[in-house]
DNA sequence: TAAGTCATGTAAAAAGTTACATGATTCT
DNA sequence: AGAATCATGTAACTTTTTACATGACTTA
C-alpha cells in the first residue's frame, strides 16, 4: 500500500466514484497537496480491487462510455482508519527552488530576482485561492467545519495548512527579490 | 539532467569532495530540502562524469580506502549556473500527514491527537536545530551571509525559509491537537 | 569484542512520468 | 469546424528505494 492508494480511500470514504471522477477529486481537493497521474490511478484502483479494499459496478449510460463505480469495502475502511493515525516516516523533502537557492550566489542576480517575483506571484495566487475555499466554508450555514468527526473539518484543516504556507512561501520570496536587488545595485555601483 | 545532479554541482561548486564526502553533506545542508541515497548518487557521480560536468583524481590514502575526489568543470558550472535561474514546473506536492489528514475525521481521535504532537515535536526539534545554524551565521565575524554573491548567502535563505517552515508547521500540529482533543471530550461527554 | 566510520559500489524491485491509443458527445 | 468533456486504459521509460556486498581501521 503506497500512499496514493491512501489518497483513493480517502475519497472513496465520502462517496462512490468512477475513476474518471476520482481523478478530478485529486486534482482539487487532495492535489494541493498530493499528485498522481491517471496512469498510475487506473492500475492503482485495479490493485486495490484486487487486494480487496474496493468493488467496483459498471454502470451503462446513454451517451457517454459505461464507467465502473467503485465503493469502498469494510476492509478498505478500516485500512484507512488505521492507516491515518500509524507513525510517519520522516517526510521526503523536495522543494527543488531550495535546491536553486542553495546556487544562486553564482547566478545573474536580475535573472534570479525575476525567479523570486515569479514564485512570489504563484504562491499569492494559490493563497487567494485556498482562502476564498476556506472563507466559503466558515461563511457556511452548519459549521461542521470545526467538528473533528466530520469530513469537512478534515478538509478544512488541510486547507488552514496550506494557507500559512502560502503566506510563509510567499513573503520569503519577497525577502529573497529584496535581498538580491539590494545586491544588485551594489554590484552596479 | 535530474535535480539531484543540480545538488551535486551545487556542493562541487563550493568545494572538491569524495562521493562519500558528498553524501554526508547531502544530509546537513541540502538533506533539509532535498534527498537521494548513495545507491542513488554513486551512479550519479558516473552519469555527471560521462556527461562532463565533473572529474574526478583517486586519491591512495595510508588506513583507509582509497577515495575518488570529484571536481566539477567549466561545463558544470555553467550548466549549474543556467539551472538555478531556470523556471520551475509547479512543485511535486508530496505531505503525506496532509494526506492523514484528509482522513482524520474517521480516526480515533485520542489517537489522532498522540499523532499530531508526535509531529509538532519532530518540527519543533527541526525548529531549535535551524535556529541554531543561523544565529552562528548571524553572529559570525564576516558577514557575508546578507552578500548575495556569497556561498554562504544561499545557505543562509534556505535556513531562513527553514525556519519559517517549520515554525508555522509545528502550530499547525498544535492547532490540529487541540481541536482533537476539544472534539474526544464532546465524544465523551 | 562489538559498534562505528571511511569508502565504493551492484541488483532488483517499486513508484512515478511521458507518450500512445480510442471514440462519442457537447459546447463555442 | 475545432476544442473540451467524458471515459478507460497500455507501453516504455525514468527515478527512487531496498537490499546485497566487501573490508580495513578506530573507538568504547
Amino acid at each position: 500500500m503506497i500512499p496514493l492508494d491512501y489518497a483513493l480511500l480517502g475519497l472513496l470514504a465520502r462517496a462512490p466514484r468512477s475513476g474518471y471522477d476520482l481523478i478530478q477529486h485529486m486534482e482539487e481537493p487532495i492535489g494541493f497537496f498530493w499528485h498522481a497521474r491517471r496512469s498510475q490511478i487506473y492500475p492503482e484502483l485495479a490493485r486495490l480491487e484486487a487486494a480487496g479494499y474496493i468493488t467496483h459496478t459498471t454502470v451503462a449510460q446513454r451517451d457517454r462510455p459505461d464507467k465502473k463505480v467503485y465503493e469502498m469495502t469494510e476492509a478498505g475502511r478500516a485500512a484507512l482508519r488505521e492507516w491515518v493515525v500509524a507513525p510517519l516516516r520522516p517526510p521526503a523533502d523536495r522543494d527543488e527552488l531550495m535546491l536553486k537557492t542553495y546556487s544562486v550566489w553564482l547566478a545573474d542576480p536580475e535573472q534570479a530576482v525575476e525567479l523570486f517575483r515569479a514564485q512570489e506571484q504563484l504562491h499569492l495566487e494559490r493563497l487567494a485561492q485556498y482562502e476564498a475555499i476556506a472563507a466559503r466554508m466558515e461563511g457556511s450555514a452548519e459549521a461542521d467545519h470545526l467538528r473533528p468527526g466530520a469530513p469537512r473539518f478534515a478538509a478544512y484543516a488541510t486547507l488552514r495548512r496550506g494557507i500559512a504556507y502560502e503566506r510563509g512561501y510567499a513573503e520569503w520570496c519577497r525577502w529573497m527579490a529584496a535581498m538580491l536587488e539590494d545586491g544588485a545595485d551594489e554590484q552596479r555601483r
